[in-house]
This record gives structure tokens, sequence and C-alpha cells, in this order.
RNA sequence: CGGGAUGUAGCGCAGCUUGGUAGCGUACCUCGCUUGGGACGAGGGGGUCGCAGGUUCAAAUCCUGUCAUCCCGACCA
């Protein structure tokens, strides 16, 4: 390719509303254009870095047993309404109806397609199992994209669905996609994290995540880890182990008794109040899940973690309750309160749920759903009774303990590149998606999925591989593999040595770029380096003495060689791959 | 959904307070000069100032509405 007729335009600066590395790189070296909050045209240099990514993907999967297909992405409603998801998926599902008022969605997920598919193919045991992908954009309506492709609304996936007849053949094929992906990730230049998680919306039992670990905001997920152990997990599914605490009040507290507590709205206000530690407080939150409130009590000095007090209701969607709702509940219950003297008792009818540090507490502080005033020397039998529902729903802090081997747990940031799941019978049941045993009897299929996003994993490697020049792609997934600059076009040696170079690697199937451009050096070396070229050769001044300069982007090096060693070099390097 | 901000040339921005013929940088085109880290000079093309109303002799500028985009928040009572 002649630099001259690439379809790309660098930038001179970053574009405004980039916030994160990737989005910045991207943005201004010319491989993506923006044209709707979350939706990002490819450009020529992008769509050859997410094609190789594709490939590496492909190669591995099919390595791995898996079979390619493609599914459409505008699906019926029909479909989503036999898992259920029509309605629990929530706004994210991007709605629309044809021209016969039908409704469809664009998918954001294959679940229910891939199901409906199999179905009717996979009659007998004799066919399992089997393990079906495919690569293609899904939309996700999100609250809020951001960060380019890390957090696209359109984006890039490949999403596997495996087949089992039992247990035992899902946890060998999720074993394989784990030992599959690590080799993807690592073809495509990227140290990665398994770690495990929250099932989420998609549902299920077990799963993990595999993290591009990062220390830069572009890392959604906090990461929980320990060094002395393999533990390590999302902040969304990770537990712990406490540090010993003062838990119980007996100190502090000879009777059990209404206190006044003036204008103790926070804990840190409640805790001076009383001159008291804050893990003595056993605090009340109201959250609203599927549209009803629920009660979470737990040790004031923690924090909930949603997703797990989420799955501790048996729901699919969670929200702090407004100072409204809080408000008309007193008022449905008969007290008054404000935030911040909320307590369980009298809240007939409300779940509550309580974390297990609450059961630790004796002659603890807790609210009575009177403003002003709180219970002191309360114990668990003031406060709980059958109906309430024991869970961990804890966020966990670094420095607390490996719920494994009891040292001190560190965290993270995280970017989510792949996720495993094992999702059982949670479609094939619904969706009657069924295989007849060896004696004639069905079974619902054991499914898994597996998913990675391949857009956001182009962005991950931007965030791992860069300076301040640019980018710097891994050889495997870089748009092209080399770059040559003849300094200057007019010189005919400088141009007949780079046209023998270029012509020499592209014949030995290197991937490379000519900059003929009549712009001066220093435009050609900005631009090479912002967009990344794994390999330089220059035809300069070095060539009075019959050499170019060959310089890898990855760790700056320049080395003078004769035109062909620095060939042989880079084929050397591209045939490694 | 709540809060804040911004919409002016492909990109980055000024002008708006105090209404009066739309500017700068970059990018693009032409010529000259230059050629190892985003040179320099001269000339040139490109904008219904987000959109719709209103006020006014006159609106990018003031008013109303609307749309869009970005950021923060959606949390520990």
């Amino acid at each position: 390719m002649k630099m001259s007729k690439l379809f790309v335009q660098t930038l001179r600066e970053f574009p405004s509303d980039a916030e994160v590395v990737s989005h910045k790189m991207l943005g201004r070296a010319g491989f993506i254009k923006k044209l709707a909050p979350g939706v990002y045209t490819y450009m020529p240099l992008m769509w050859r870095v997410l094609k190789k990514v594709e490939n590496i993907v492909r190669e591995e999967m099919d390595r791995a047993g898996a079979q390619e297909l493609l599914m459409p992405f505008v699906q019926p409603k029909e479909l989503w309404e036999e898992s259920g998801r029509w309605e629990v998926y929530g706004k994210e599902l991007m709605r629309l109806k044809d021209r016969h008022d039908r409704d469809m969605c664009l998918g954001p997920t294959h679940e229910e397609i891939i199901t409906a598919v199999t179905r009717d193919v996979l009659k007998s045991y004799k066919q399992l199992p089997v393990n079906l992908y495919q690569i293609q954009s899904k939309f996700r309506d999100e609250i809020r994209p951001r960060y380019g492709l890390l957090r696209g609304r359109e984006f890039i996936m490949k999403d596997a669905y495996s087949f089992d007849i039992d247990e035992a053949g899902l946890d060998k094929e999720y074993q394989n996609m784990a030992q599959a992906y690590k080799k993807i990730f690592e073809r495509c230049g990227l140290a990665t994290k398994m770690v495990q998680s929250d099932s989420g919306a998609i549902g299920g039992s077990v799963s993990h995540e595999f993290m591009v670990i990062t220390d830069t905001d572009a890392g959604e997920n906090d990461v929980f880890y320990c060094n002395e152990c393999d533990y390590s997990a999302n902040s969304n599914h990770a537990i712990s182990k406490l540090p010993p605490a003062t838990v119980d009040g007996k100190e502090y507290f000879k009777e059990k008794k209404i206190l006044d507590t003036p204008h103790t709205h926070s804990i840190e206000e409640l805790s001076e109040f009383l001159k008291i530690p804050s893990t003595l407080i056993l605090k009340s939150l109201i959250y609203i899940i599927d549209k009803k409130p629920v009660i979470a009590l737990i040790r004031a000095d923690k924090t909930v973690e949603e997703t797990k007090l989420m799955n501790a209701a048996g729901g699919i969607d969670i929200r702090i309750a407004t100072a409204g709702e809080i408000e008309e509940l007193m008022q449905e219950k008969g007290f008054t309160a404000e935030a911040g003297f909320i307590g369980p008792n009298g809240m007939n009818g409300i779940k509550i749920i309580a974390d297990e540090t609450v059961y630790d507490m004796k002659n603890f502080v807790v609210g009575i759903n009177q403003t002003d005033k709180h219970l002191v020397g309360a114990n668990l039998e003031d406060v709980l009774t059958d109906e309430v529902i024991k869970a961990d729903i804890r966020l966990v802090e670094a420095g607390e303990l490996c719920p494994e081997c009891g040292k001190p747990l560190f965290v993270t940031k995280g970017i989510e590149v792949g996720n495993i799941f094992k999702l059982g019978t949670k479609y094939s049941k619904p969706m009657n998606a069924v295989y007849t045993d060896i004696n004639g009897q069905t079974h619902p299929y054991i499914m898994g999925c597996y998913g990675i996003g391949i857009s956001r994993t182009a962005a991950a490697a931007v965030e791992a591989h860069h300076d301040e020049h640019g980018i710097k792609w891994p050889l495997a997934i870089a748009p092209y593999h080399a770059v040559i600059v003849p300094v200057n076009i007019l010189d005919e040696q400088q141009m007949k040595v780079a046209e023998k170079i270029y012509s020499e690697l592209l014949s030995a199937g290197v991937e490379v770029v000519l900059d003929d451009r009549d712009e001066r050096a220093g435009v050609k070396f900005k631009d090479a380096d912002l967009i990344g070229f794994p390999f330089r050769i220059t035809a300069g001044k070095t060539l009075s003495e019959g050499l170019v300069e060959c310089k890898v982007r990855a760790t700056d090096e320049a080395l003078k060689l004769t035109p062909d060693e620095a060939v042989k070099k880079i084929i050397d390097a591209v045939k490694e791959l």
C-alpha cells in the first residue's frame, strides 16, 4: 500500500470528546470515526486490526473444535418472550417495529437464537456435544456509552454457545474454552487475568471474565486478587474474610434503650455522636429491586455490593431508593423517619436481606424508623425475624483477607475482554430445547456461552501498548507490519532503495506501507509513530554508508542495517507469528 | 432519569457580555523554497454560526422553544 493512497487522515490534535488513551489515539490516528454516541465507523486501518483479531479468534475457536456460523442481527420478539427476556432485558435492548408493526430487536447477544436454531437440529445425544460460534456486530443501547470502542453501543463480538448432555461435558468444554481464550489473548499481545465474576443478565451459575489489567480509568471493573494464591474475582463477585473488628458494643451500652441522636443522618455523624466505632452500627438501606422495595442490612463500615444484593433477592434490576420513595414507604408503614434513621423493625411485608456481617454483631446500634432516634444495645433478636434472608451482599475492600488462603487481597482495574459462562438449562428449559438420551428420555441441553469483545480487545491493546507519540501495535494485530520511509521522495537513490525493500517485503507476504508522500521527514515519522507500525525502515542519510535505519516501535530500538538485513529481520519477525 | 457544560469550515477554537458585511490555527488546493522528528513565504477554496420561532432597520450575538453532543451522578442514608 502506498501511503499517498491510504484512506486515512491523521489529526494534529486529539479529538476533544475522547477521555481515555485508546479513544484518543484511535481517533487521532484516523482508525475510527464517530457517527453517533457509541457508534463508530471502522476506517480501513481499524478494520484491518479487527479482522486480525477476528482471525486469531477464529483460528483458536476452530482449533478448539467449535464451528462458525452467522445468525441474524435483527430478531423477532417471540423468541425473546420464550426465554422471558423480552420483559426483563430493559432499555439496553434496542427494540423496533417492522412495517407490519411486528416487534423486533437488534441482537445484543444470541442465546435465544442459537437455542432456537439448535433445538430443531440437535435431537439425539449422539449429536452432542456441539460448540457453535459467530462473529458479528451487536447492539446494546447503553445508558452512557463512552471510552470510544471500549464501551460502544454497536460493537463486534465473538459469541459461542456449547451444548452438552450433562454437567461433566459442560465442565470439560468450559475448561477447553478457558484454554482457547488464554491462547487468543496471548496471541493478541495481551496479558489477561481470568477472574471469577457474576453471571449477570445472561444468567447461569458459574462465570469467569478475562481482564486486561490496567491502572487507568479505561478499566471499568475492579478486580480483587491474591498474591499468594491464584484467587481473583470481579468486585461484583469477590468474597473475603474480614479482619477482626469490634462487633460487640457491651462496653458502650449497658442496656437496650432508645436514644436521642439528633442530626445523625450519616454513619459518620452517628458514630461521632455516640463515640463508637462504625462497626457497632447496623446500617439499613432501601433499594428498589424489580420495582419493589427491599431492605438491605449490613455492618455500617461496609458497603453493599449491588449485584450481590440483587442476586440474593432474585432480581434482575436494582437501584437505590430515592428520598421520595423512602418517604412513601415510611408513610405506608406508618412511620415518618428520614433516611438515616431507617431500621428493619415494623417493615412487614418488605423483603429484608441481611449481610453475613450482621450476624456477628452484638449490643449494636440500629435505626427504628424515627427521625433523630436510634435503638442502642440491640441484638439480633430485636431486629431479625425468620423471614430475613442471610446472604453475602458485601463489597470487598482491598486489605481484607483472601477467602482461600487468608492473605491480604489487592485491588486493580481491569478491562473485560472476554467471558465464559455456564448457563446450564437456563435457556434450554424454558425454550424446550431437548435431546433424547440412550434410554429414549428427553432432557434439556446443558449449555455454556463464551464471549469475546473483538472491538474492545483491539482498543484494550491500545490501552496496553502506547506511548506519548502514539500506538505500539503488537505485530499480530497491527494494521500493517511495517512502513518504509524514504526521507525525500525526490532523492532517486532513496526512492530506489525504498521501492526495492517494498517489493521484496510485499512478495514475502509482509504487509507493508510505502510512505511516498512529498512530506518532510518529521511528518512521516510522526504519522508512523501515531499509527503504530511495528517496524519502520528509513531510507535517508545512512544510505551514504549503504545502510537503512530499522526502528522497532515497541522498544524504540533503532538499528543500522543493510537493506537486505532489514528485509530479513522483518520477514523473520512476521514468520514467527 | 437528575446536575453541569457545549453546539461557529474536516479537526481544534475565538467572536456573544456591549446586535452592525464571520475570524484564527490546522487540514485542503496552487506557486516558490525546504527535505532525518508535525519548516517557511505568497496566493486560494470551503461555514444556511445545531434547528425553529420571536424582538429589531439589523441577530452567531438578545428572548422562547427544540434537537444534539460531552462530562458528572445514578450508590453507603
